[in-house]
DNA sequence: AGAGACTACATGCATGTGCATTCAATGCAA
DNA sequence: TTGCATTGAATGCACATGCATGTAGTCTCT
């Protein structure tokens, strides 16, 4: 009737479960707090750091399938949160001149400024929800 | 003009997107294969799995508010997920006589079998995906 | 050059989620 | 008992996501 684990499989459910309570957690109280203080989600603040990581200095700009496999967001999900970041001003699409199918995505001024702003909250979230510690109820707002 | 993390701040981050590529792999898998082959997404079998371990043998139920914390979703997505199952038969919604403001959730038996039958492929996922191999990008299906 | 397969991105649509609200039942105070 | 705050769950709504599809540009083969 198996209705029992192996010791191997009650390990692998062990590490799923501990790893969901962790991801609910922090992308919880990421997007509140990213949200509430910088209007930007979880995934927005990643598409920014990629930006700022893959073009830091030169303005050159990234194309969107080279964003794609980092975040893990379908194409069509990048494509709308690339046109919600493009409306809030914090990144411009232009057409690429080696492809004109392709789209070079890049950071503006207030892109980039806003990334600067938004990184340290970013890192203490993460310091407070990724160290091993008593999971402190995803909803526990970083006192100022 | 703080450019660079520290190192404790590179290694949480570090540790974090780990974090987020084993999440979306392990659940994108999962919904795949559990919706294809069993009708059910993550989260569905993961309510099935506290239920089966919080009343197994009896037929109690759960207190909805009981199984809130244990999946991580909000009050109202569990609420409707509870509804998702019940329509397709395979938890019931009952009032709870001490608390009449309460609903005791219950598998029926098609749930637990449904349950039964789905484990092993979630358990199998799971082996795939959470060994720490070099990560074998999203969609691949698992051979029959 | 021209036809057809393919690629990069955008968009229509259905669905699952969270927040705010609602409604019923309970607990508590006077 | 009556009145009021609180709790447990359901629901209206806005929105982000994925899948399927559309559209424009590119590549290949002849």
């Amino acid at each position: 009737m198996a209705e029992l684990d192996s010791p191997a499989e009650a390990g692998l459910v062990a590490q799923w479960r501990d790893l969901l309570a962790r991801h609910a957690q922090t992308s919880c109280l990421l997007d509140r707090e990213l949200g509430e203080k910088f209007g930007l989600g979880m995934s927005e603040f990643e598409v920014l750091e990629r930006l700022v990581e893959g073009c830091d200095g030169t303005g050159h700009g990234l194309r969107v399938q080279e964003l794609a496999p980092t975040v893990h967001l379908s194409q069509s999900a990048l494509s709308r949160l690339i046109g919600r970041l493009e409306k809030a001003g914090l990144v411009t699409r232009a057409m690429c001149v080696e492809d004109r199918r392709g789209i070079k995505v890049a950071l503006t001024e207030e892109g980039h400024r806003r990334y600067n702003e938004a990184r340290p909250l970013h890192r203490e979230v993460l310091s407070l929800t990724l160290a091993d510690d008593p999971e402190p109820a995803c909803g526990s707002p970083i006192a100022d």
